[in-house]
DNA sequence: ATCTAACCGAGACGGTACGTCGCGTCTTCTA
DNA sequence: TAGAAGACGCGACGTACCGTCTCGGTTAGAT
């Protein structure tokens, strides 16, 4: 963690940190993350590069701080509305499984389909796929978060014997969830809300016959 | 379509693409994709640049391709030895869907966790995050296929009345074959037999309450 | 001298060399001497590079020949016309040395200032500077009898008792010779009809003050 | 006039130019003028490329300003021995013209003769002729100020009488200062003292016959 | 009149160097 | 004294040509 002598955070510019995740988002946004440099983003900013490599080790890790910070002012703002943003530390318990998870997959969709999100969100699962530090923080920090409002939802169906009891809820969720990330990010199919749907039916109650309800 | 005046491929060097793709595959186990510079598999293969510039387009598409002549190798090593290779045209159909998936599922989970494939599959899969173009060649030529298999088995579920016919397969599949992908890529979680067995009962039995059997 | 197996002359094809020749000299004056390529010239002259190889080692050996075959061709259209060309085997001898020189060296200013001249001319120069295989040759062929034009024209006048006897002609015809070529070649200054004629006085009669005339 | 934001020269790096100088001499005496190439005098100088791409434009460019540094060191190195450097900034005047010129010429001959100064002199004579922009400096800053040595001495023999009145000096010292040079560029034949005396005692007193002195 | 050796156009090949871009470090100057 | 500015050593980029090497096709001169 620590670098050679690690420097003041105390004495740290706001105004610089601001405007280095301000030309990261945007210039990943512009050029796409292969050609995102860090000269390009101190450029951007105005800001020395000096001042870049003395907070951050790599490009990736200025554009994950970059987007967890650009999530956290939009829970921000979303709760400030008193509204449901798209950052929500709950999903509605309305007591109907199938809705509530059909809600929140429609939504995703959603989001997965805004550009503001897709630049800095695909670029950073691209390199957490080949850089493991960061794609453990991106999935202790991004990934996991958002799936556990998964398991919270599936483990208050379970007490309410709405899912089996055996059903572990963490791997469950990845039947609805990660083939909706795998269509987005491979951009193996179209990404709709009639296909979210389908995903948590099959997933709910399985695509084998089941008898008759008696 | 045609760049500056095509290179006449019937003129091409065989014994040159073949020390490319090797040293491709050589070069992106032992450094990483990142540092995987056409220079180093050029002088790896004892090759002038211009001669990989002249058939690909970027390390990635060399990649792709030497991968792909990895898989067509050993599908034809194991066509030869007549025995059940890794690369197969068809998903087993024993009549025991359950049991024919599992057994795909488990290979599969072997696959992923054998190091000769990591590296370049992983390479391929970010660059297809990234790269728009790459990504499609990768879909179509690498994942589809092996998707197409569970698909044509799933169908033949169908036909025997094991899967509901208003299924989709194409759909139904993702359910164990995304939650796979994902955890070997993100590194979300362990990949085990025992993990990959439960994708498959979940999915094909659903997680919520069967009525009793009649 | 001879190559690796002496390709067989006669079976050489005079339309590519014709061809070869022009492309070189056209290029040389489109894109200067630094950047001729054999490339381009092949390419040029609907050529292959192998068969500029076969019978130049080098731009600069096809350069030479070009242009010499330039002065050729202008020789012959000179005689052919019976009047007086640029390229004589003779200086004229009117008796007058002073005027005769002048003659010659107002024409070769004029030829220096001729743009078609100017760029092979200047190339080989340059490259005969450095590379003394060619340099040789350039004098040889190019700029040496040249100057024995001079050193004939001079003896003649020694033996009509208009030049000291103990002069050696070859060493005085550089002192009008060598400036105007280093104008023209180091563009160290104008090079005028005026100033060849000034040569040619202070080389006759030298700079020092002459008792009077008896 | 400005390149794309020009490099600030209060922050050059002393120790890079004096290594960048050393190696383009060194190697263009080893090499010669047609091998050199940037990248060699990078490494030999332990330097990287953009270094000398941010301060010259050329190879030529490079080798002009070492040659250039090469004259100041050996100047600064002769007035500090108080004695006669080949470098100098008079030409003796003994009140004798001709033994004056004499010595000049022959130190030059001597120094056309010395290696060291061979290789890179040539060079930029050759690349002179081919490129105006580096010609013109050449001229300016290498020949020029040897020749207006020349310059100076006539005209002091004019005042004195030595020297017709009506002769341009500028004119006059090429009659034997571009043999000189031409015999060494083009090795057109051998430099001696016994020519250089005899170019003088031509140009002095003419070839042609003086009126017996009364 | 046919054969056959070569020259020919074409251009792929292993290389070298080009001039540029960006890396991560280091230094200098400014607020 | 942190930060902007940017020069530096370095490494890779993608391109241009080098000179060598096949590869058909044409085109003699000898059979």
């Amino acid at each position: 963690m620590a670098q050679k002598t690690a420097p003041d955070s105390t004495r740290r510019s706001e105004r610089s940190r601001r405007a280095i995740y301000d030309a990261a988002l945007a210039l990943v946004g512009e050029v796409g993350y292969a050609k995102l440099t860090i000269e390009a983003i101190a450029a951007r900013a105005g800001v020395g590069k000096q001042t870049i490599y003395r907070w951050w080790s790599s490009k990736g890790a200025v554009l994950l701080d970059a987007f967890l910070d650009l999530g956290e002012q939009a829970a921000r703002a979303a709760s400030e509305n008193a509204g449901r943003g798209e950052i929500q530390t709950e999903i509605t318990n309305s007591g109907d499984l199938e809705a509530d998870l059909k809600f929140v997959m429609r939504a995703t969709v959603d989001e997965f389909n805004d550009a503001k999100y897709d630049a800095p969100y695909r670029a950073l699962a691209a390199e957490g796929l080949l850089n493991p530090e960061l794609g453990e923080e991106f999935v202790e920090k991004l990934l996991e978060p958002q799936l556990q409002l998964f398991v919270k939802r599936v483990r208050q169906a379970q007490d309410a014997g709405h899912v089996l009891p055996d059903v572990d809820p963490r791997i469950a969720l990845e039947l609805w969830a990660s083939p909706l990330a795998q269509r987005w990010l491979m951009r193996s199919g179209p990404l709709t809300h009639a296909y979210a749907d389908k995903l948590v039916e099959y997933a709910l109650y399985g695509i084998t016959p089941r008898p008759a309800a008696s």
